[in-house]
DNA sequence: CTTCAAATTGCAACCGATTGCATAAATTTT
DNA sequence: AAAATTTATGCAATCGGTTGCAATTTGAAG
């Protein structure tokens, strides 16, 4: 046998004296090979080094043991930690995944659906590029029957399952705190009203000015791409504003801190001429000064139950058909950028 | 034929009356087949939805088409940036990418090693994590002719090609930087001295000194784990030293940034009491205050020469063994946490 | 010592794409 | 028009593990 040529079953089976089949059902601890074999089995593979060849296997199976994860963005906190709750279960189920990002262009987010697809993937874990239109490159999925799960990022009214944190209660839970720090002129610097994230935010924001009877403005709603130089420019507008707002909720941490350096270089100070709150328990949140207070969103956990559930389905212990949405709690979490009033 | 069924090259063999081979030709243009029949076949095969069975493929082929990479961690803008890098070359010449992170243990990336070898990848591209004590886990690669390339986090006398930036002349310029502007107690933080990227550091801050004719005294030498606590706990020892450090060069953003806090809140100005410059140019660096100085890391780049090495090996474009490391260059930001002089 | 059931193991046909070699068809040359 | 090329296509084996069913062995019961 040439060193170089890889170890099969058939090998195995030939030294062994016993067939191929016997082999590969030693290998899986099938019932029906007797306990002595089985040994045998496996201390000669590991003698001959040999390794499974998974194309071979899955060529057989139709089954690809592959998760595929479409992710808007690597570069966040919050996305890396949602990544290693679905690794962890992944791994101890015996998946492998195939992470895909968009850098959030909806665009790069069908090229990437369609790879995914090709790839075969038994399953999909997404969540939504900012800007994706529709989700008609999800329906080749569903026509194989190959099961998603969204989480975070997702369109309200679609099939599949989805993992989301109640964006409305956290955005009214934000707003309120504001006002309870005495805000009167509250600014709320989101997103692309068309991501759930963004619009359910927004919408607690306006419900809790209403509910605390402040007019609603819609100029008191920023909408932007939450970037550095968009952000810098949303900031700087509202220095300007007349009257100028003294309490700014802002849908992202990175864009908050943004706000807050030019809000400092005009001379403002953080939280008594203007209070700041942010969204996602980034580690900047606390690198930054005043640190800033901010929507603590579990990610990890996040991660995990979106997995399991997918996992669940694709192993039959579950119909995921029969799941909507999964609501994980958030709280907030407060910090020197918002605090006016000490905590009784 | 059912409508869940997946569509072969012998289903469009059928339909079009020739065989499977020519079909296969077909699909990928080989020269042999005549223009007229690869059309029909290319306009039959999207009829039909036909997407092709890469197990088959790999398993005939006896070549998976996988480059598996190996990192320390997600949680890093560098990182992130190298796999984009990586990413770009990759898709390009038609290659998967299996992404394993080890969170800075050795154990993991053992087993993550492990993982990747079973898979079958074509090639590794790996970034060692903080405490890997050595590269055993890599011989199995080495034995079947799997070429590995590192980057950043090497082993000095390691084999394999290794992409790198000049750790010692950085280190040396971040420690002269902090000397022209003035510092004469100069503190450097760094991590594992057995890691090439921290040694070089260390050993280019050593020279700095020696050279401009300082004391050169190993309690200036921080070893640390460079995450929050330690970060803390250090910055608290620098704060109680007599006399009291006036320069920092810390080997990490993170790091650095929360140092600086610590600094900060115990009253000392940043830089006139005391200077930092950091390492990475990370994010956080424009966010916090005064911005940080530090040495800028080109991660894109890196992941691009990377993947290209690799690839061009496999395709047999170039051969690996006859490289062995390939620096590239980086360089000194300087911002308001270091400046105390004018730029000139 | 049979007889029958249970426990093991083997046979052989898959899964779908690839490719060396042979063959057939089209084109050119003599 | 026959022979020699060139161009296109087909044949059939191969990659390695899986699994329904048949066959064999073992053990227990009568």
């Amino acid at each position: 046998m040439r060193p170089d040529k890889e170890v099969t079953i058939y090998d195995i089976a030939r030294t062994l004296n016993v067939s191929p089949a016997t082999v590969s059902r030693g290998l899986k601890d099938h019932p029906a090979i007797s306990t002595k074999t089985k040994r045998r089995i496996l201390e000669k593979a590991k003698e001959l080094g040999y390794r499974s060849n998974n194309f071979a296997s899955n060529l057989r199976k139709q089954k690809t043991q592959t998760i595929g994860i479409l992710l808007h963005e690597l570069h966040s906190h919050f996305i890396v930690s949602v990544l290693a709750g679905i690794e962890k279960v992944t791994t101890e189920a015996g998946y492998d995944i195939l992470i895909a990002h968009s850098s959030e262009s909806g665009q790069k987010e069908v090229a990437n659906a369609q790879n995914l697809f090709h790839k075969r993937v038994d399953g999909i874990i997404a969540s939504l590029a900012f800007d994706t239109p529709d989700l008609s490159h999800f329906l080749q999925f569903s026509e194989k029957n190959i099961p998603i799960v969204f989480f975070d990022r997702v369109e309200e009214d679609s099939l599949g399952t989805k993992v989301i944190i109640d964006n409305y209660k956290a955005g009214y839970q934000a707003t309120q705190h504001l006002l309870d720090q005495g805000c009167k002129r509250v600014i709320h610097i989101t997103g692309n009203q068309s991501r759930n994230v963004y619009k359910q935010r927004a919408k607690g924001f306006k419900d809790a000015l209403l509910d605390n009877n402040q007019e609603y403005n819609p100029a008191n709603l920023k909408i932007t791409d939450l970037d550095r130089v968009e952000s810098e420019k949303v900031a700087n507008e509202i220095l300007n504003m007349q009257p100028r707002p003294d309490g700014v909720f802002c849908a992202g941490d990175f864009s908050a801190a943004v706000c807050m350096r030019v809000f400092k270089s005009a001379g403002l100070r953080i939280p008594e001429d203007i209070a700041i709150v942010g969204f996602n328990n980034d580690v900047i949140c606390t690198l930054i000064e005043p640190q800033l207070t901010t929507i603590n969103y579990p990610g990890v956990e996040m991660g995990e139950i979106a997995a399991r559930i997918l996992i669940n389905h694709l192993n039959g212990n579950a119909d995921i058909t029969l799941t909507n949405s999964i609501i994980i709690k958030s709280d907030l979490i407060v910090r020197e950028s918002s605090l006016r009033k000490p905590i009784e």
